[in-house]
Parts: structure tokens; C-alpha cells; sequence
RNA sequence: GCCCAGGUGGCGGAAUCGGUAGACGCAGCGGAUUCAAAAUCCGCCGCCGCAAGGUGUGGGGGUUCGAGUCCCCCCCUGGGCACCA
């Protein structure tokens, strides 16, 4: 099958201890004709090993560059989002390190998680075992991947050697107070007995039971992160590095709105019920209060109220998920309670309303429904009265349709209002927040949409919250001493609560303080607690402490990488932690990524069939066909139907497997086509020809490689006489390395840096002189497309270079400045605007003389029929466009 | 529902600061090579039109000498919405 001459040579052996002369055998050795992705990679991936060439220095003169990527939750096998991410991590990485850094990529494994007990409730396998396996077989994928990580750093979050720092760290965070225990709702099985996810609520009903979901209060931990809100949000000022739209997003997550909280008088009674709200300037225009159902008044109302009782049971029903509450239809009921306007006196009705956040303010509103969208159509489905308090100059409200401008705080002014009328927003919300304090029943707020973070989770697979409930004591953190609290890795969840409550050995504990007899905590930590931390940890990863002063050597991560899901989640827990890590002590600065790339998913083709039932069977794209014009299975040649291109997913069943590509094409074809196949911010749509184009291009690289080494490797072109054809090709080449350099470098755009080296390799085999002069140019050429293309292509790159310049490392090509000059430059003229022609002119010509050769051209004198111009513009080496 | 993106040939995409729309690749078509095929190489390739030319970046309007790019409105697709990670 290897035919060629090397194949009667012995095989470098690169894993026994001579590796590195195993790598300059190769030099000496006669080129393959055939470009033999499996040897190659595999001999490149044995040298790097062999040589430690990715350990990242602790200790180095060079300056530092931390290239992280999102790590991986072990799922089972790589899929193409991880290959892209990867690779786009692999391709700064490298690039870094040919530039002169001292580069740290690391890898690790978000460990805990739900799909572990959901395998494990599938297969009857425990969560640890399942996990361990899959994380050995994904990173010798990864590692076929040829990534440039120093696998020296890997951590799993599932071993007691990380999550007991998180544990540490849990307990001084709950003595310090910034952790507190505080009741909170989470959706109930009353089936399975079991609180759900909401990814495991399916229209309001248990993936597993089908039973309706409840909403239920339990006790749960919280890290006080709203005490951190103002600090996120200025702090995003401080990341000019981070995408726009990121930040954008963080910051009306964090949803800093400045505002009145202000009170109504309980009609008959003593109580007030608080409100907040930033339209304070609308205050005369409230004709009703709408209180949460979890609010306290609601609940005293229902006691005495059947209906509104089961009105609030209702509401109780379907999950706790914001998109759900948000989509559901708005209901309301009238509590038969009254509230008195704090300024006019007047008594308006309190009702309870499903669309009320108990979690935002005060859990009540006060509704203007003449000025706020959702108030109105309340109002207009329950007979309430609208009353009209900001007016617009020429224009005339009507209670029967919303319009844009009822809503504007801009734009108006105060009506119907009495002593504030004309007042503007500003103002009118000043004086009427005045008069509120005067009365004291009102202040001037701050009111954040973020809330505090609970992580109390009521699973097995996750980090032991390090707490011993002592009937005496209460919630005692367990001491530093004591940990880790570890997780018993035998367990075999079943779906049916946390199975750690049944494992005595874990539960029955000893108090810390009293000694006496108590009970071990069962809950587990959100996962998002472990993902916010471990990039600090991959500095120290064997530190006998949470971190050492290696992670301040190494912090802030200078380029993160990583899918936009995570735009605001886990983007943002990761900011807070480290800001809790920093008031620790542990760390010095304030923001833990200082510049960050959110990569788009992969997506491809859905295919699938529709039984009588209704219920669908997806095909995966890999066998599916067209045949005369119709998809069709492969197996059974019956049709499918196309489902549109969606994100590549188990349930949909279009995931692409990266090993069956990288065992057909090789990890570089793998790696040349997702970054080839889209910028790294959009989304990349799967194609398999596409991918055989890759190859194609690697296979003409390696072939023109060849064809230039037979005829015998020369010095790189350093001097000398060139004509027209050489001297064009060397524009080329230097124009393309200063573009690829940006690319790279500045636009982190992979795809255009590829097109360019493509281009520069057709222009190169269109290039034909064979003298010395020639061939030194083409030598170059091909020195620096190899070079260029190596952080993307890592293993046909250095076999090429071993044989165009044997024993040299990869150096970063460099811009020669005097071969970018050009006597003669290309002008396109318009007339009026429309593209007419083109004109060559001198390099150093003026606008001036531009004018003039373009006005005298023929192109402009047929098209303006000698008509005077009226305007003449000049954009310098672009274009001359006559207006006439 | 709310927040954030995106929409360009048959397809993926390019056009970086308002200045040649469609680079590069895929598919397709024609040719060379081959007993034949694959592979490879050369050429063509937005749409309408014989051509001159016209037209064209989701739809509608606007700013400008000039708009894929800026502004306003609308439509569609995707991401996130706090227990998927």
C-alpha cells in the first residue's frame, strides 16, 4: 500500500527515548511522494510528547500567553464543537508560541453533572465510573487532535484534590456571611419525588413521570453576588477585549435601574405594601396593585378566600423556569383588599397577577396600565380602569389600543397630575420621590434585576456542600481539617431523590463544634461553582492549597475561547468567583479573562420520518443521500424528510463523529476545514465536500512541497535581479504574510488567513521560472505558507519544513516592506456612481493629476457626453467618480 | 414575553475605516489526460439579455457623489432567560 521508497526504511520509532533524533531522521530520510496524513501525525504527536514540547514554564524569560479553551464535560466522545473550539484555542496557542511566548494551553474535565445520573439511571453504571471512562477515551481524542495542551495540568473537578479548595473556600465564604441559607422555589415531582431541572420540565409536565410539575419551596444555599452586582457591571468597562455584545448582554442581566420604592397603607390595617418601580413620574396614573402569589398579603387574603386560594394554587402549577412564566398567558386576581395611594389618599384594588416576580423588589407592583404594555392589557382583560397621566404634545390617547409613545419617558410630559403637571420625567420623578420622603413612605433605590446565586443542588453527581446540621449548633461548616467531605463514588443513582440521603455512612456525621450526633448535608454545589474556578487552578495544579502565587503569575487568562451560550452564566459566576477569590486574598487582580472569543456552534442537516402517531425518527446526516432529487435513507432507500439545518445534537441525531473523520482525512484536514469553513463567531454549517476540499488543498501543498524538494532545496530568496513574474509573486507573498498576521494576530479570522494561502499557492504554480533566482523565490513561498499555515495545520507543517529547511525550527515569516512597492497603480472610474471603467496612473500621482488622466480618459468622455463635471471625487487608491 | 446576534450566488463564505459585491472553497458545466474510471490539470460559472446594457446583499423607506456597510420601520432564523453545560 506505501509504495514509495521510504517504506523500505525502518519506521521511526519517536516513542522510545531517542524521540528527538527520531524527528531530524525524518529530515534525512527521502520525501514521501504521497502526502500520508496517519504517519505524519502520528510521528509529529510522538515527538511533541516525547520532547514536552507544550509543558508551559513556571519559571521563564519570555513573556506569558494563556490561552485557555472552555473544558469539555465529559460526555462520552468529542463532538465537532469541541473540535472547533479546540482548534481555534490550538491556533493562538501555536501561533503565540512560534512568536516568542511562553505559552500555557491546559486541559481539564467539568466533571460533575446531570447527564452522569441519567447514564447511570439508563445503564445502571455509577456516575464516577461512567465519567472516568469517558474522560480516558475523549482525551486520547484530543490528543489525536494534535493540540498544543500540557496535558501536564489536567484536572478533573470530580476529584476530591479539586472540589475539597472549593469546599475550603464554601466555608470561609459562609463564615464571612457572603454564603447564607435562604428558602427558594424549585420545580417538584410529586411522582417521582424528586426536584427536576428545567430542561427536564417538557411543557410543564416530569420528563420521566409525565406528572404536572409544582413549584415548591425548599431551603438552599446562596452566594450573595448581588453585593458584587455593581462591581460586574463597571468592571465590564475594564474588558475592552471582550465582544461588544457580551457585555451588553452581561450588563442587562445585571439590570442596574435606578428608581423610587415607595409604599402603599394596607386598608385597614397598620401595614404598608412596598413597591419599586423607575416610573415614578406615573404615580398618579396607578389604579391597581399587583402583588406575586408567593406574597404574604396574597397568602392572608386566600385564607378567608376560597377562590383566590385556588387561584394561587393554580398559579403554583408549571415550572419556575423565567421563559415559562414570562410566555404564560397574564391572569389575575382581585384580592378584595385595598391600598391607599400614598399622596392622593384614593384606594385602589390589590390583585394578584401570575406575571409578578416574587424575586424582583418587593414581589409587588404598582400598575399604570396608561403607561406600561403589560399593565394595559392587564387592565383591558379585567375591566380595570386606565387613567391617562403623561401626555405628548399632538398626539391623542386612547384607552382602546397601546401605542409606542405611552410607554416613552423621553418624550412626555406629566397630565391629569395635579401639582406635578408639566413636569418632565426627570424632574417629575424627583419631586414626587421628595414628597414621598416627606411622608416616609418612599426612598430614592437602586434596584438590580440580578439575583443571588443559589447553589443547592438536590443531586448526587456534584460537590458535597461542606455543612453538618447539628440540633444544637445548626449548619456548622466542617473544618479545614476535615476536608474534603468526599463523595462516595459506588452510588448508582435512580432517579427517585438524592441517594446520598440514603447512605448512612455518609450522613450520620459527628458535629465539629458539640461532637454530638448529627447529620452531614445531602446537597450537592451547582457545577457552575467548579467551572468558576478552574482556570486558576491550571497554575497550580499540584499546590497544597486553593492557589499559590503561580496563579498570579499566570492570571489573567489572556485569551479565553469558548461557546456564546455562556455569554452571561457562566461568564459572569466566573467574574464574581474570582472577585471573591481576590477578597480572600488569593488572587490580585479584578477580572479573570481579559480577552474573550465566543465561537458559534456547528449545525448540520436534519433528516427524519414521521410515524402515524406523529412521533419522529431522525436520521443522521451521514445516511442520508439525494437520489433524483429526493432524500433518502441509505439502508432502506425509503425517503426522509428534511428538517432544516439545526445545532448538531443527540436528540436531533445530526452530530457529525470527528473520529471517523480524522481516521478517514487526518486531524489537520479536520482542523484546516472547521477553520476554513466560517469565522470562529459564526455558526458553521457541516459539509462533507467541504471537507474533501481541505484535503485537496493539503495534498497540492504537500505535492507542490515535493516536486520543488526533488529538484533540490536551495536558500530562501535574499537578494537579487528579479523580473515582472518574480517580483509580482514576491508582492504576493509579502502582502499575504502582513494580512495573515492580522488575521490572526488582530481579527482572530481563521478562514480569510487560510484563503489568502490559498491564493498565494495558485499564484504559485502558476509561477514557472526554474533559474536559481526562481527557485529561490518559490523556496520562500513555500517556507512561508508552511510556516503561516502551521498553527493551523501543525503536523504537515513541520514534516515540510523538515524537508525545505531540515533542522530549522518554525519562525513567524516577516513583512519585506521594499517588496510591496508598486510603480503603477489600478483605478476604477464611475460616472454618477456606476462602476465605467478602470485607469492605471502613476504610484506617486496626485489627486490632481488623477483628475486629469481620468477626465481625459475614454471611459469618461463616452459617458458623460462631454457634459461639464460638477463634482469630481478622488479616493486615493481606490476609485475617481465623476458626477455630471 | 424579555435581552443579544445574524440574514450576501445552487451551497459555505469574502468585502477589515462608507469606495471594484461575490475573494477562497464546494457543487455544477466544458476540455485535457485515461482502454475506462478515480485522481490530477486547464477553462467557465449571481440573475435577465444575442449584445449593448440592465439588475442584484431578507422587505420597505432615508442619509450620501457613492450603502452589504450608517439611520428608521418590518419580516425571518439562531443564542440566552438563573437547576443542561
Amino acid at each position: 500500500m506505501r509504495q514509495t521508497a521510504a517504506g523500505s526504511v525502518p519506521a521511526p520509532n519517536a516513542s522510545r527515548p531517542g524521540g528527538i533524533i527520531a524527528g531530524l531522521f525524518c529530515a534525512v530520510s527521502a520525501m514521501q511522494e504521497k502526502y500520508l496524513p496517519q504517519d505524519i501525525e502520528r510521528h509529529a504527536q510522538a515527538r511533541w510528547a516525547d520532547t514536552a514540547a507544550h509543558r508551559a514554564a513556571d519559571v521563564s524569560d519570555k513573556p506569558r500567553y494563556y490561552c485557555l479553551s472552555m473544558f469539555p464535560y465529559p460526555s462520552g466522545k468529542l463532538h465537532m464543537g469541541h473540535v472547533r473550539n479546540y482548534t481555534i484555542g490550538d491556533v493562538l496557542a501555536r501561533y503565540h508560541a512560534m512568536r516568542g511566548f511562553n505559552v500555557m494551553q491546559p486541559m481539564g474535565w467539568d466533571a460533575f453533572g446531570l447527564p452522569a445520573e441519567n447514564a447511570a439511571i439508563a445503564n445502571n453504571v455509577p456516575p464516577a465510573a461512567w465519567t472516568y471512562s469517558n474522560i480516558d477515551h475523549m482525551r486520547g481524542q484530543l490528543k489525536a487532535l494534535g493540540l498544543a495542551i500540557d496535558w501536564e495540568r489536567e484536572l478533573a473537578t470530580c476529584k476530591p484534590d479539586y472540589y475539597r479548595w472549593e469546599q475550603w473556600l464554601f466555608t470561609r465564604l459562609f463564615e464571612k456571611g457572603v454564603i447564607y441559607k435562604k428558602m427558594a422555589t424549585v420545580n417538584w415531582d410529586p411522582v417521582d419525588q424528586t426536584v427536576l431541572a428545567n430542561e427536564q420540565v417538557i411543557d410543564g409536565r416530569g420528563w420521566r413521570s409525565g406528572a404536572l410539575v409544582e413549584k415548591r419551596e425548599i431551603p438552599m444555599y446562596f452566594f450573595r453576588i448581588t453585593q458584587y452586582a455593581d462591581e460586574l457591571l463597571t468592571g465590564l468597562d475594564t474588558l475592552p477585549g471582550w465582544p461588544e455584545r457580551v457585555k451588553t448582554m452581561q450588563a442587562n442581566w445585571i439590570g442596574k435601574s435606578v428608581g423610587v420604592r415607595l409604599a402603599f397603607k394596607v386598608a385597614a390595617s397598620d401595614e404598608l405594601l412596598w413597591v419599586f418601580t423607575t416610573r415614578a413620574d406615573t404615580l398618579m396614573g396607578v389604579t391597581f396593585v399587583a402583588v406575586a402569589a408567593e406574597h404574604p398579603l396574597a397568602a392572608r387574603a386566600a385564607e378567608s378566600n376560597p377562590g383566590l386560594a385556588a387561584f394561587i394554587a393554580e398559579c403554583k402549577q408549571g415550572s419556575v423556569a423565567e421563559a415559562d412564566m414570562a410566555t404564560m398567558e397574564k391572569k389575575g386576581m382581585d384580592t378584595g383588599l385595598k391600598a391607599i395611594h400614598p399622596l392622593t389618599g384614593e384606594a385602589v384594588p390589590v390583585w394578584v397577577g401570575n406575571y409578578v416576580l416574587m424575586s424582583y423588589g418587593d414581589g409587588a407592583v404598582m400598575a399604570v396600565p396608561a403607561h406600561d404594555e403589560r399593565d394595559f392589557g392587564f387592565a383591558q382583560k379585567y375591566g380595570l380602569p386606565i387613567k391617562q397621566v403623561i401626555g405628548v404634545e399632538g398626539e391623542a390617547f386612547s384607552a382602546d389600543a397601546w401605542a409606542e409613545w405611552y410607554g416613552d419617558k423621553q418624550r412626555g410630559v406629566c397630565v391629569n397630575s395635579g401639582k406635578y403637571d408639566g413636569l418632565a420625567y426627570a424632574d417629575a420623578v424627583n419631586a414626587i420621590a421628595d414628597d414621598l420622603v416627606a411622608l416616609g413612605l418612599g426612598e430614592k433605590k437602586t434596584q438590580f434585576r440580578l439575583r443571588d446565586w443559589g447553589i443547592s443542588r438536590q443531586r448526587y453527581w456534584g460537590c458535597p456542600i461542606p455543612i453538618v446540621h447539628c440540633d444544637t449548633c445548626g449548619d456548622v461548616p466542617v473544618p479545614a481539617e476535615q476536608l474534603p467531605v468526599v463523595l462516595p463514588e459506588d452510588v448508582v443513582p435512580d432517579g427517585a431523590g438524592n441517594p446520598l440521603n440514603r447512605r448512612a455512612d455518609f450522613v450520620h456525621c459527628a458535629c465539629p463544634k458539640c461532637g454530638a450526633p448529627a447529620r452531614r448535608e445531602t446537597d450537592t454545589m451547582d457545577t457552575f461553582v467548579e467551572s468558576s474556578w478552574y482556570y486558576a487552578r491550571y497554575a497550580c495544579p499540584d499546590a497544597n492549597q486553593m492557589l499559590d502565587a503561580r496563579a498570579n503569575d499566570w492570571l489573567p487568562v489572556d485569551q479565553y475561547i469558548g461557546g456564546i451560550e455562556h455569554a452571561i452564566l457562566h461568564l459572569l459566576y466566573a467574574r464574581f468567583f474570582h472577585k471573591l477569590m481576590r477578597d480572600e486574598g488569593l488572587v490580585t487582580s479584578d477580572e479573570p479573562f481579559k480577552n474573550l472569543l465566543t465561537q458559534g456552534m456547528v449545525i448540520a442537516e436534519t433528516f427524519y420520518r414521521e410515524d402515524a402517531s406523529g412521533k419522529k425518527t431522525w436520521f443522521n446526516p451521514a445516511d442520508v443521500e439525494l437520489r433524483d432529487g429526493v432524500h433518502v435513507c441509505t439502508t432502506d432507500t425509503q425517503p426522509v424528510t428534511h428538517g432544516g439545518t439545526e445545532k448538531m445534537s443527540k436528540s436531533k441525531n445530526n452530530g457529525v463523529d470527528p473520529q471517523a473523520l480524522i481516521d478517514q482525512y487526518g486531524a489537520d484536514t479536520a482542523r484546516l476545514f472547521t477553520m476554513f469553513a466560517a469565522p470562529p463567531e459564526q455558526s458553521l454549517e457541516w459539509s462533507d465536500s467541504g471537507v474533501e476540499g481541505a484535503n485537496r488543498f493539503l495534498r497540492k501543498l504537500w505535492k507542490a512541497s515535493f516536486d520543488h524538494v526533488q529538484a533540490g532545496v536551495v536558500a530562501a530568496y535574499a537578494g537579487g535581479e528579479l523580473d515582472d513574474a518574480a517580483k509580482s509573486l514576491r508582492r504576493q507573498l509579502n502582502h499575504t504574510i502582513q494580512k495573515v498576521t492580522d488575521d490572526i494576530e488582530r481579527r482572530k479570522q481563521f478562514n480569510t488567513a487560510i484563503a489568502a494561502n490559498m491564493e498565494l499557492m495558485n499564484a504559485l504554480a502558476k509561477f514557472e521560472g526554474s533559474d536559481a533566482v526562481s527557485r529561490a523565490v518559490r523556496q520562500e513561498v513555500l517556507e512561508s505558507v508552511v510556516a503561516m499555515l502551521a498553527p493551523i495545520v501543525p503536523h504537515i507543517c513541520e514534516a515540510l519544513q523538515a524537508e525545505l529547511k531540515p533542522g530549522a525550527s518554525l519562525v513567524w515569516p516577516t513583512v519585506d516592506e521594499a517588496a510591496l512597492v508598486q510603480d503603477e497603480i489600478e483605478l476604477m472610474i464611475q460616472v454618477n456612481g456606476k462602476l465605467r471603467g478602470q485607469i492605471r496612473v502613476p504610484a506617486s500621482a496626485d489627486k490632481a493629476a488623477i483628475e486629469a488622466l481620468t477626465l481625459a480618459s475614454d471611459t469618461v468622455q463616452k459617458h458623460t457626453e462631454g457634459k461639464p463635471p460638477k463634482k469630481v471625487v478622488v479616493v486615493p487608491g481606490r476609485l475617481v467618480n465623476i458626477v455630471v
